[in-house]
DNA sequence: GACTAGGAATCTA
DNA sequence: TAGATTCCTAGTC
């Protein structure tokens, strides 16, 4: 799941000339962190607002390739979180940087007519929806919302609050958004986000423009992985765990593997996994006291234990596969 | 202080 | 009703 359509991933080069100005709004926030750290590879790039609130998904991001296209054709990502990363991602099909410089600087032209270049902007820009799209999807299922925010309940819109704010280290905007299902978010304005929260406003009227892009251009991303979370029926612990643990780009600061083949994990940041749990479960005063009290009750259905060796925040799934 | 372990009552889907 | 939450005491690191 969370791979790009072609009608995403399928626009033009061309597309990519975007006036000087145009701003760049990525919608991920993703600080790097490299091989061996704990921490979840994220590069922190400052959110700006779509240009027009009628840019779909693609045109919005395809701003942050012009912008990588324009600068010495050097196909570095750039921005905040690039300077500051220091070592190479663990992950490397997570990092879109491709060596665009061809022997001689040449525009050698690759399979379909295209030039080398054109295709690799076509390749980064594939990865880079494909990453939109995978951290909606992956907001969807921990928050067990719908890719679609008209859809969304008042509960839901809370937890897409909570969940955001928490992402993108916004101020807390719940109440003043109380009440309010997805129907009604989606018709606010920029300006009606921003009376309600002139912090934040702007920022989050921006994400859910970017929800309502992913989920109108790609309508099927969300049913291509069906699981437990997705499919309407209450998520489990033990499978939050093992979701947050399938995405070490995402939660690998918070929770990772120590031994994925013996099912064995350390919980890196306590307070987080509890957090993410309870925003999961709508339960705002969940931490990791409660957390792993629920942990412990599955030593007795034989889900998860203590391993053979213990040691302080690391659990080991009984059943690994 | 943070974590571990487990009993017990309560809540919730 | 099962699973999770909440609160608690006691012990360990």
């Amino acid at each position: 799941m969370g791979s790009a359509s072609p009608g995403l991933s399928g626009v033009p080069p061309s597309r990519l000339l975007l006036p000087p100005d145009t701003v760049l709004w990525t919608g991920l926030e993703k600080v790097a962190v490299g091989a061996g750290a704990t921490g979840p590879e994220r590069w922190d790039w400052s959110p700006s607002p779509p240009a027009t609130p009628e840019q779909g998904l693609s045109t919005v991001y395809l701003s942050y390739f012009d912008m990588l296209y324009s600068e010495d054709s050097s196909w570095v990502a750039k921005g905040p979180g690039a300077s500051t990363r220091e070592e190479p991602p663990d992950e490397p099909e997570q990092c879109p940087v491709i060596d665009s410089q061809a022997p001689g600087g040449s525009l050698d032209l690759a399979p379909g007519g295209l030039t080398l270049e054109e295709h690799s902007l076509e390749q980064v820009q594939s990865m880079v929806v494909g990453e939109v799209l995978k951290d909606i999807e992956t907001a969807c299922k921990l928050l067990n919302i719908t890719a679609d925010p008209v859809d969304w309940s008042p509960g839901n819109v809370q937890k897409w609050l909570l969940w955001t704010e928490h992402q993108y280290r916004l101020p807390s905007v719940g109440k003043a958004f109380q009440e309010l299902g997805g129907k009604e978010l989606c018709a606010m304005s920029e300006e009606q986000f921003r009376q309600r929260s002139p912090l934040g406003g702007d920022v989050l009227h921006a994400h859910l423009d970017i929800w309502k892009s992913a989920s109108t251009s790609e309508e099927s991303w969300t049913d291509s992985e069906v699981d437990s979370s997705c499919s309407g029926q209450p998520i489990h612990l033990w499978q939050f765990l093992k979701e947050l643990l399938l995405k070490p780009h995402s939660y690998g600061r918070f929770i990772r593997w120590l031994n994925k083949e013996k099912g064995i994990f350390k919980i890196e940041d306590s307070a987080q996994v509890a957090r993410l749990w309870g925003i999961r479960k709508n339960r705002p005063a969940m931490n990791y006291d409660k957390l792993s009290r629920s942990i412990r009750q599955y030593y007795k259905k034989g889900i998860i234990r203590k391993p053979d060796i213990s040691q302080r925040l690391v659990y080991q799934f009984v059943h690994p596969i």
